[in-house]
DNA sequence: AATGAATGAGACTTCATTCAT
DNA sequence: TATGAATGAAGTCTCATTCAT
């Protein structure tokens, strides 16, 4: 199942196996969806196949098991986390406005998916089966290069004595966690407003993770 | 039933009745050990009950179900970190000084209690039995008072315009989600190592939350 | 436990043996009540014992099982349908004059014991454990012995001529059956009413066993 | 399950419906036969199965649980009685005929299902959870049915006064009982003979019903 | 390839019975 | 003698997985 790279390949496969692979996002979609809103262990396969308006037993025709599924999900998960943190890093500006995209992105992904990536890191700890922790550990390997991507404009403002000399993906780290603070607090706890505007949240973030809340003395 | 002064400590109560509590705490720690390594839909009641030497159905005399004793777990849990809270906040010093002490005595106990609180969220969020959402909500209320009492001392700040003009529980969630991003990367994804010294860390994350990452102009 | 005549034997034994007997009975009503509003299977020891107002534990020193609690109130049942048969036929007058008043003893019986017969025939035809079986068949031949005092008084009618030669024991079944059917109409079905006149009823089917529904041609 | 001519016979069912239907049938009869011989409470699911020659979890796919397969088999048996009922009032004949028919049959009928109409009768009376009680009343009131289908002719002959003014609906209900009685005792208590003449038990209870136990004066 | 009936391990829970106090 | 905490067998029900069609 360690197709990656499908986006790119779909014009070279033949009509079956594009049909095949149509199908089996559609699976995907149905299983993310009742994930996101019922958890893992709470999700069956048969609602799963229900909501895929296919026959239970196709599922197996594309996952082996209910956890390959579930791996299939988080993959994709990893390379829309990826994406965002490229594009961001990717966008012109200052790290700091690079990091405010990625921001405002996050939270809007945050708010789409709901806590899909707490359901997902959830699991992920608890799958011990001695097969599951090598592909554990390259999962989380892999989901940490989004961290790594965003400490690149870091440690190139440290180097330019614009930011103190903390260790960027330390830094990284934290930014994330008052990301996810805040989409935990404002979505789980609150229970996600319609479609409020995030961007300020976004931006107060950002200040604080590179300004502070100390009020800077040369500003009086 | 008459358990009237529980507060006031076991002194008052009888053998029998202290006998009773202690037991009630054996079964509520060897639970509370299986769900931090286990998750609490993968730990079974008969691993409880062989973790804390009773049988299967002792249990029961003492919750009244599987989730009545995940509630008693969740108490507990509120209970101390209310505690550590509204102790980091009564020690003498600056908001900062309270703050760092926070930080100390959090990660030191997400380190001993790895991600039961994330196991906790990711199951209150899911008991979504409709006689179980007038307790949830009450408990998701009480575990906000950490919070709060958190914000106290930047409350302050920000009268006495130390402090941005920020809505301090937003910036305490914000400080909390640092906190939490750095226990899980720490300790749930790098594996936590034996004892180390978790005070820089501490104080890395307070310096961030309160000065932010960039450098200041008019240190140079 | 074949203590059977303990009425009229109460006065010879000692206050201790008495007190004995005394807590004996308590725990056979509490039992006998519960068994009648929720059955046999449905009443927990734990229920029986708080009923009583006895610990769980108390209950084995009077009865050796659960089993032998519910044997003790069958032969409460039986004595004491042995003892209204019996007065009935010793009362004076025909044979109609006898069942008419053991019909109406009967249905004030049924009245007040509920379907404690309908629960009692029902675990006894399921206790097939071997060592009961002995045990149930002489109960149940003592339960017959109702039928065969009330069996008497036809007995003489038929060599009287007064009564069509038919086998006694016989009618008699069928008599009982139509009073059960009548009480479990009412009083099963219906639902008891509270204090009504069931005398009428008594005469009916007193009437019908003796004189049937045709009407009598000699009678126009 | 749109299952809709139900009525009008399998012919127009497919072919995969048919089959579920037989195997739910298959399933309904292994229920009954255990029920019949041991009780509602005291037939585990694994017996079921078993004696189905199905898995245990099979069951689940037919009936949504022990209770619906409980009402599965009441329907069943209303079903049977009603048409028991039904049959013998539409025979030509006089009241006495019909009723002399109902009563052969339903010996029969209650020498080949034992004392099932006890066991649902007992079951019913206990299954007290709020969600059967309407569900628990419609069936009652079906089963009433029967009654008043059989009181049908005796209504006739009161009108036509052949019979004595007696409410039919009462007289059946003894009548029934008288049949239940004699069936109880044959079959339960005695245990019941192989293949024995039950025809003229069916005669005397008929005839105890019509003409009653007494010597008619006018026939000496 | 698609299906869904069949399966049975395993989960939670109940409760009669035992036994130390 | 009275107690009730402890026990574990046994029951109902769930659901991931298999497999014949």
């Amino acid at each position: 199942m360690d197709s990656i790279n499908e986006l790119s390949a779909t014009e070279s496969l033949s009509r079956r196996d594009r049909e095949k692979r149509t199908r089996e996002m559609d699976i995907l979609k149905a299983a993310r969806e009742l994930f996101v809103s019922k958890g893992f262990r709470e999700t069956t396969l048969e609602e799963i196949a229900h909501h895929a308006e296919f026959g239970k037993g196709t599922l197996y025709n594309y996952f082996a098991s209910k956890e390959e599924l579930f791996f299939g999900i988080i993959e994709q998960v990893i390379e829309e986390t990826l994406a965002i943190a490229r594009e961001s890093v990717a966008a012109p500006g200052s790290a700091r406005e690079k990091l405010l995209l990625y921001a405002r992105e996050m939270i809007r992904y945050v708010k789409d998916n709901g806590e899909l990536l707490h359901v997902l890191y959830h699991e992920l700890h608890r799958s011990n089966a001695p097969e599951n922790v090598s592909k554990l550990r390259e999962i989380i390997g892999r989901a940490n290069g989004a961290w790594e991507v965003l400490a690149g404009p870091l440690k190139k403002g440290i180097q330019e004595s614009a930011l103190r000399d903390l260790d960027p993906l330390q830094m990284i780290i934290l930014f994330d966690g008052m990301l996810r603070g805040y989409c935990f607090h404002q979505f789980v706890i609150q229970g996600k407003p319609a479609d409020d505007d995030y961007s300020s949240a976004a931006e107060i973030i950002t200040s604080v993770f590179f300004d502070g809340i100390a009020e800077r003395n040369d500003k009086g």
